[in-house]
DNA sequence: AATTGTGAATTGATTCACAGCT
DNA sequence: AGCTGTGAATCAATTCACAATT
C-alpha cells in the first residue's frame, strides 16, 4: 500500500465520499451500497470500489458498506483523527474571508494563527493575527505543517521560502503564481481566475 | 480540432501559460522557447508543445515562440477577447471577498451583479447587490452565461436549478456539495476543505 | 545549432466483466 | 439474489525520440 502510488484523484474522491457519508450518518442510515454512495458523490460505482480497495476491504458482499465503519476508515486514511493545526499567511480580502469561513474547523483543521506584514485585528475573530516576523518561530514552536497562502503573487515565492524553511510541508496556495518548492513539500493551488477562464472556454 | 476532445487539463495549462506570457511582455521579452516558458509554468517543455499543437502551430523552429503572437492566440482560444459578464450568487464571507478580489477583472471578467436572499450593500463596492428574486430576469436580460456560486451547501442545488433554468451555462462552485446539472452545463468546483484534507494526507 | 512539431511508446486512470462472498 | 473486489481491457494523458525547419 505504498502511499506514493495511490492516484491523487482517488484521495480527492475519498474526501467527497466522506462528506456524503456524514450526511448519511446524520440521517441514521447505517448501510450503503457502492452504487448509492457513488451516485451521491457523482462517480461510477466501480470507481468508488476501486478507490476503496487501495486501502483495504471494508464492504460486505451482498450487502454493502457499514456507514460508520467506512467513515471511520476514511477519516483514518485522511488523517482526520488528530486535529491538524494550520496557519494562514496574508490577511487581505480573501485571507480574512477564509479566516471567517467555518468549513475548515468542521473538517478537522484548526487555524492556529494568521500572519501579515501589516496585522490588523479583525472584528469578531478569535484567531490571533500576528506580524510576519513572528511566523518562523510560531511554525517551529507549534510544529505546524500546513499553511494557507493568500498573499499577492509578488510576495508568494518569498513567503513560501520562509515557511518551507521553518518546517511547513503542505501549502494550499491561492496566489496566482507557480510556486517552486523542494520535492518533499506538497502544493495544491487554487487559482480563481484560471478556474473562470477554463469555464469560459466551454461556453460559446 | 473538435472542441470536445482536447483534454481539460490542457485548457487549464493554457491559462497558466498566458499568465507567464503576460509577465514576459511586461519585461519586453519578445521571444521565448518552449523550454523556458514550460519552466516558468512548472511543466515539461514537451507537454507545453503538445498542448499548443491542439490549436495550431505558432512557433519557429530553431528560435521559439513570439510572445505577442502566442499570447494573442491563447487569448483567442480562451475567449478572452470579449469581456465576459459573470454573476455571483451568495454574498456571505467568501462571496463578498471574491467581489472585492481584483483578479477576475484583470483576466477579462466583469462581475455584473451579485445576488443574495438578504442583500446588504457593501461599502466601497460598485457592484450592485440584488435580491435573488431579480436574478432570473437579470440573467436573461443581460444574457449572462457564467455564475460564481458561494451559497451554503444547503441551498446550492436549488440555486443551481434556478440559474440553469435562466440560461447559465457555466458555474464556478464554491459550495461543498456535488451539483447535479444538465450535460450542457459545465461546473468547476473549488472545495476548500477537500483541498486541505487532500494535503493533510500527504504530510507525515 | 537550436528548437519546434509529432508519431510511437509509455505510463496512468477508468471501466468492464465476472468470480467470489454473504 | 445481491453486491463487493479485482484482473483484464480500454481509454486518456504524458513523455520520448527524432525528423523537420529556420
Amino acid at each position: 500500500m505504498a502511499r506514493i502510488d495511490i492516484p491523487r484523484k482517488s484521495i480527492y474522491r475519498l474526501s467527497i465520499y466522506q462528506r456524503c457519508l456524514s450526511r448519511l450518518r446524520e440521517n441514521d442510515v447505517d448501510t450503503v451500497s457502492s452504487e448509492a454512495l457513488a451516485k451521491a458523490a457523482g462517480v461510477k460505482s466501480t470507481q468508488l470500489r476501486k478507490d476503496l480497495t487501495y486501502f483495504g476491504q471494508f464492504g460486505t458482499r451482498g450487502l454493502g458498506y457499514n456507514v460508520d465503519v467506512l467513515s471511520a476508515t476514511i477519516a483514518e486514511v485522511l488523517g482526520q483523527n488528530h486535529l491538524q493545526p494550520v496557519i494562514l499567511v496574508g490577511v487581505g480580502n480573501l485571507g480574512s474571508a477564509l479566516l471567517r469561513y467555518g468549513g475548515f474547523k468542521k473538517e478537522g483543521f484548526e487555524v492556529a494563527a494568521a500572519f501579515d506584514i501589516a496585522p490588523r485585528s479583525q472584528a469578531g475573530l478569535d484567531i490571533p493575527i500576528l506580524h510576519l516576523s513572528e511566523m518562523a518561530a510560531f511554525i517551529k514552536e507549534r510544529q505546524v505543517k500546513m499553511a494557507i497562502l493568500t498573499v499577492p503573487a509578488s510576495s508568494a515565492q518569498l513567503v513560501t521560502n520562509q515557511i518551507v524553511e521553518a518546517g511547513i510541508q503542505a501549502i494550499l496556495n491561492f496566489s496566482p503564481t507557480v510556486l517552486d518548492v523542494p520535492e518533499n513539500v506538497v502544493v495544491n493551488s487554487v487559482d480563481l481566475a484560471v478556474e473562470l477562464e477554463n469555464l469560459s472556454y466551454f461556453i460559446r
